[in-house]
Formats: C-alpha cells, sequence, structure tokens
DNA sequence: TCACCATATACCTGTTGCGGAATATACTTT
DNA sequence: AAAGTATATTCCGCAACAGGTATATGGTGA
C-alpha cells in the first residue's frame, strides 16, 4: 500500500515542513535551510529519505540541488498534499514557514545567487 | 503539531485497516482479528497505539471493548479520515477488509453474540 | 468460589529512524 | 591544480516501534 509510504513521509516534523515549502514551488537546500532554522545534515537527510521514497525529485544547477515535488504525483499523494494544503492554515508552524520563505528572495538576491526559484524572483 | 501524530497513527499497515474500518461504524477486538486476519496481541497493541493517541475511543461492554472513531474529531482529523476514504476505493487490501466487514454480520450471529455493532446487525 | 472468555500488558528481540560530528562528493572559480 | 561552496554520506548512539510469547486483567456465568 502506497498509502503507507506517503504518510511515513509525513509523520516527522521536518518533512512534513519540507513538503508544506514545495507545495510552493521548488527550493534548493540552502533555502531548507534558512526557513526551517534547522542544520545542512538534517535537511540533507530528510530530502534524502523523501527522495528515496518518491515523493520529491531533485535535479542539479551548477553547485546548488534544487528540489521539487513529482511533476506528476500519484492519485493519493494529490489527494493527500491537498490535505496538508487544507490544514497548514492552522498550523503555526507551517504558516511561519511561508512568512520566513516570502521574506527570504530579497535577503537571498542581496547575499548572491544561488540557482533556485526564490533567487529567480529577486 | 497535531498533523504529525495523524500521520503516525497512519503509518502502519494494520493501523491504517483498523482506521478505515472504523469509518463504516465500531467495532469490538474480536471482529478485527476476524477481519484483519491477525493475532490478538498485534491488534490489540495497535488499538492501545490509538487510543492513547486520541485516535480512537473506546468503551467496554460486557467482556468485549468497542472501538470508534472520535465522536466530534478534530478539522484535521476529519480532513484526513475523507482523504483516506477517498484513497481506499483504489487500495485492494481495504476493499477487501469491508467485503470480510460485510460478510462477517451472518457467521458471528450464528457463533454467538458479542456486543458489538457487527451482532447487531444480525 | 472457580472456570472461562475477551482483552490488555510485560518482556524480549530485531529493525528503523533521528540527530549530530566528521568526512566525502560534485561542481565552480581562480 | 587548488581552494571554495553546496550538498551528500558515513558512522555513531539512542529512542521508538513492530512482532511474538507468556502472563495479567476485567468481566461473566456455573
Amino acid at each position: 500500500m502506497d498509502l503507507i509510504r506517503i504518510h511515513e513521509c509525513l509523520c516527522d516534523r521536518t518533512r512534513l515542513r519540507i513538503i508544506h515549502l514545495l507545495a510552493a514551488g521548488p527550493l534548493c537546500v540552502c533555502h531548507f535551510q534558512a526557513v526551517l532554522r534547522e542544520p545542512q545534515v538534517k535537511v540533507s537527510k530528510h530530502l534524502s529519505y523523501l527522495r528515496t521514497r518518491g515523493m520529491v525529485v531533485a535535479k542539479r544547477r551548477g553547485n546548488w540541488m534544487i528540489y521539487s515535488l513529482p511533476p506528476r504525483p500519484g492519485r493519493e499523494l494529490s489527494a493527500h498534499l491537498a490535505c496538508l494544503q487544507d490544514c497548514a492554515r492552522e498550523e503555526p508552524v507551517l504558516r511561519r514557514d511561508l512568512l520566513r520563505l516570502a521574506r527570504l528572495a530579497p535577503e537571498v538576491a542581496g547575499a548572491g545567487a544561488c540557482g533556485c526559484a526564490v533567487t529567480a524572483k529577486a
């Protein structure tokens, strides 16, 4: 049952935040670090966990790895992502993450470009 | 975040099947055993797991323990239960469980009454 | 009271997962 | 080639969990 794999991916706080952020668009590891305020190892390992289970895809762009949700997620995954979006409105941590993400673009623009979507906006 | 607790409860195969069955109505442990075809310890321990996390409630009726979903589940839980219902249509294991549940009532009626909803139907 | 039934808990074992420290890899720039 | 940057992996210890065996608990009926 694929459902179990989905829930395994979402049953950790860091991974839940990662997936939620990805629903807003692709992101590179350094921006996950900045928004989540978690060390690089932790972020990278959870991304690896998600990747091996097909919950995210990654592509390299220079030094950076850009992570995204699967381009064509299956029915079950889509349903759960929608459910997450629905519930996220009332989760302070997730809302705060989105705020931090929005405030990230200007900072990053000053600091020098990494390859991902946030930088592209600036 | 309560979301995590929900996903923790759903990330195990046996627990997922239990929750799915409960969406069809209250059930006692012996019927879980019959439908899931899993040993009593296993069923009982997963029910205990779910109970301590508020995913199910239990009441005693004679020798039997009747488990149900919470009478007034929170918004997040409701959303995820609905999502599960949606996905369950395409999960053979879950569909099979429902079939077994439906076929259970007659058997049980012959075997002698336990206190739960299945028996009541017979 | 005693036997009996349904269910729960304690104990043990193997596995998985999380987090951190250190190190390795991949790519870029000089 | 060498140094630097971003990311991944390895190794470790620890806690949680899943499954099983054996036993305990709570309730019923003789």
